[in-house]
DNA sequence: GCCGTTTTCGGCCCGACTGTTTTCAGTCG
């Protein structure tokens, strides 16, 4: 079993903490966090590049001992360095460090003092007095440690974006509502990043009266409880409403960190707030060697020791010789080469989508009528629209026989009559177990869309997953493999399956692969699409709408498709409707060359 | 340990907050 990208960061991430235990070099475990944090951004797989004797030097952040500690981990599956130094160090100390506001020093000092190596034996020391006795410790920093124990135990960890921006959004609605005049109140951070979990959701604001605007925060009704209420920074905690993990007995909580700036000042606040930390950390470099020093207020001359603002963050990065980078981007990859290089990419909106090919009706296991979910595509100003309800195999959605699927063909033949934009007969298929499709050829073969996806035996194991997924690519009748990983954020993980191979198949057999926007699923991934575009795949963002309300809800998939560094050009569903359907019509694999004829020629990997 | 339009050596992002402290260490983002 080689072993996954995410295993490799988090063996770098340990290594860093451990050295950091040791007291070695600041530098040096910085060095092992940025590329454990690289690692775990990479679009391929590091073990494969390993095994194809690729070299990982290039890669951000991976220098010759790096990259010589990746190929000891593939080769012999362990790291020698990693192993010592953890046997140098007290058993369980790494679990300690997960508690916020315990950092490596204290880590050590509990574990060698009080022989602790567990989160439980913490709590237990902080509340007994143990803790409280140690140098350099008290009973503040006791209590501190044991609230924070407490809080991160009934927060839950960090919460999917579908539940963090609703929550955000009301909150700022609610400030604009009964908050003073604020000029800008906008997230920050990993929310305007548009990751797929957030931590603590940031807001930055410019306002004549910072005060009153954080009072109006700890007054709204959802606030749980407030943590800091100063001139600049007011942070609190929401209960939240979490229909996704409505089985946890534990209230969840998010924390809200609201922060205020000048108004003049604004862009250095809003570019430090939004990150990523790694992005952060590269552009400070970056400005270093031009003899500038970034901070939130603005940017210093090293040798003048004078500081300019920034009205907005345009002209903060103009500042630097640098295009406005999308928060998408900001991860701290390649896009201040592409900046620098003027490559940045012209990131897909959702205003360029002409279409929705992934939409369920009362039929099967929606809610609304046909004709209520078309007009809803139709209000999109959308050219066109796929139904695509559940076939009969999915006999708990209510999935359509070969019969009901005829009459409604014929519904929607009437329909069509009705409506401005095309309507296209489709279905969302099972692709049963060993691959096959749960609707006979001629069936599919009547279809104008067919959207296959895996719903059942997801526990496959990897060989047999990519076996049966690769099957469904190679009929000639799918459009479209529906939710590849078949993952739910939070609460089921995706299935096995070898990316790589599948993506190769899906290129060879010109087969698209959906983005799906539903923020229960964000599936593909972020980085899966953006290996996915770098190789010329057709990609389409797609709802999965099972109700009206659902339909305008792309803008999820639209973030993981910005997050992909996708164009307009590299997403399906872009298409004006006259493409669109010479693309379907055309036979597979060469209905290819239409996609890639519209611009979306494979751009070559960047290692 | 990484990196280079000053450099293959000598730098390495920056500030806020907290709590324990008489000048700062540790942690966080």
């Amino acid at each position: 079993m080689q072993p996954a990208n995410d295993e490799i960061a988090q063996l770098f991430e340990n290594l860093g903490a451990l050295l950091e235990m040791k007291g070695d070099s600041v530098f040096k475990i910085r060095a092992y966090r940025r590329a454990a944090e690289t690692i775990r951004q990479l679009t391929f797989p590091l073990a494969q590049a390993v095994h194809d004797g690729r070299k990982l030097t290039g890669i951000p952040g991976i220098g010759k001992a790096i990259s010589d500690k990746i190929h000891e981990l593939v080769t012999t599956g362990k790291v020698q360095t990693y192993e010592r130094t953890r046997a140098e160090l007290p058993a369980g100390a790494l679990d300690l460090l997960a508690i916020p506001g315990i950092g490596p020093k204290t880590a050590m000092l509990i574990g060698a003092e009080l022989g602790i190596s567990s989160v439980e034996g913490v709590e237990q020391a902080a509340a007994d007095g143990r803790l409280a006795a140690l140098p350099r410790m008290g009973q503040r920093a006791a209590d501190s440690i044991l609230r924070h124990i407490r809080a991160t135990r009934s927060m839950g960890g960090r919460t999917p974006i579908g539940d963090a921006l609703p929550a955000a959004e009301a909150v700022i609605a609610a400030l604009r509502e009964r908050g003073p005049e604020t000029a800008l109140l906008t997230p920050a951070g990993s929310l305007r990043r548009w990751e797929e979990t957030i931590g603590d959701v940031d807001l930055v604001a410019v306002t004549p009266n910072p005060e009153e605007l954080g009072r109006a925060l700890t007054a709204l009704p959802q606030v749980r409880e407030t943590l800091v209420n100063g001139p600049r920074k007011t942070s609190v905690i929401l209960s939240l409403d979490r229909p996704s993990k409505a089985q946890d007995d534990s209230a969840p909580g998010l924390q809200i960190d609201l922060r205020t700036g000048e108004p003049g000042a604004i862009g250095a606040m809003l570019q430090y707030f939004t990150g990523s930390q790694q992005h952060n950390i590269r552009l400070r470099d970056f400005a270093n060697r031009m003899g500038l020093s970034l901070n939130e207020y603005g940017i210093t001359g090293i040798e003048s020791g004078q500081m300019e603002t920034f009205a907005d963050e345009a002209a903060f990065y103009a500042r630097l010789g640098l295009p406005w980078i999308p928060p998408e981007l900001r991860a701290g990859m390649w896009e201040l080469e592409a900046a620098q290089q003027g490559r940045l990419p012209q990131l897909v909106e959702a205003r360029h989508l002409r279409g929705d090919l992934h939409i369920h009706s009362d039929w099967s296991d929606g809610s609304d009528p046909i004709e209520t979910m078309i007009e809803a595509a139709a209000a999109l100003g959308y050219e066109y629209m796929a139904l695509t309800d559940h076939s009969q195999g999915l006999g708990v959605a209510n999935g359509l026989t070969p019969e009901r699927l005829a009459a409604q063909k014929q519904v929607l033949g009437e329909l069509q009559q009705r409506f401005g934009l095309r309507i296209l007969a489709g279905s969302e298929v099972d692709i049963r177990a060993d691959g096959r499709m749960d609707f006979p050829d001629e069936v599919l073969a009547g279809l104008d869309v067919v959207v296959a996806s895996v719903h059942n035996a997801m526990s496959q194991d990897s060989p047999t997953m990519t076996r049966r997924i690769i099957r469904a690519m190679e009929h000639p009748s799918v459009t479209i493999i529906g939710h590849l990983s078949t993952r739910l954020l939070g609460q089921r993980p995706p299935t096995d399956f070898d990316l790589e191979t599948v993506l190769q198949a899906a290129l060879e057999t010109g087969t698209a692969l959906e983005i799906n926007a539903s923020p229960a699923r964000l599936d593909l991934r972020d980085t899966h699409a953006y290996r996915a575009r770098e190789m010329g795949i057709p990609l389409v963002i797609n709802t999965d709408s099972h109700h009206h309300s659902e339909l305008p809800g792309g803008r999820f998939g639209v973030a993981v498709a910005r997050r992909a560094w996708c164009e307009p050009r590299h997403i399906l569903n872009t298409l004006p409707l006259s493409e669109f359907l010479r693309f379907i019509q055309t036979p597979k694999p060469g209905r290819l060359r239409i996609f890639q004829a519209a611009g979306a020629a494979p751009s070559g990997g960047n290692v």
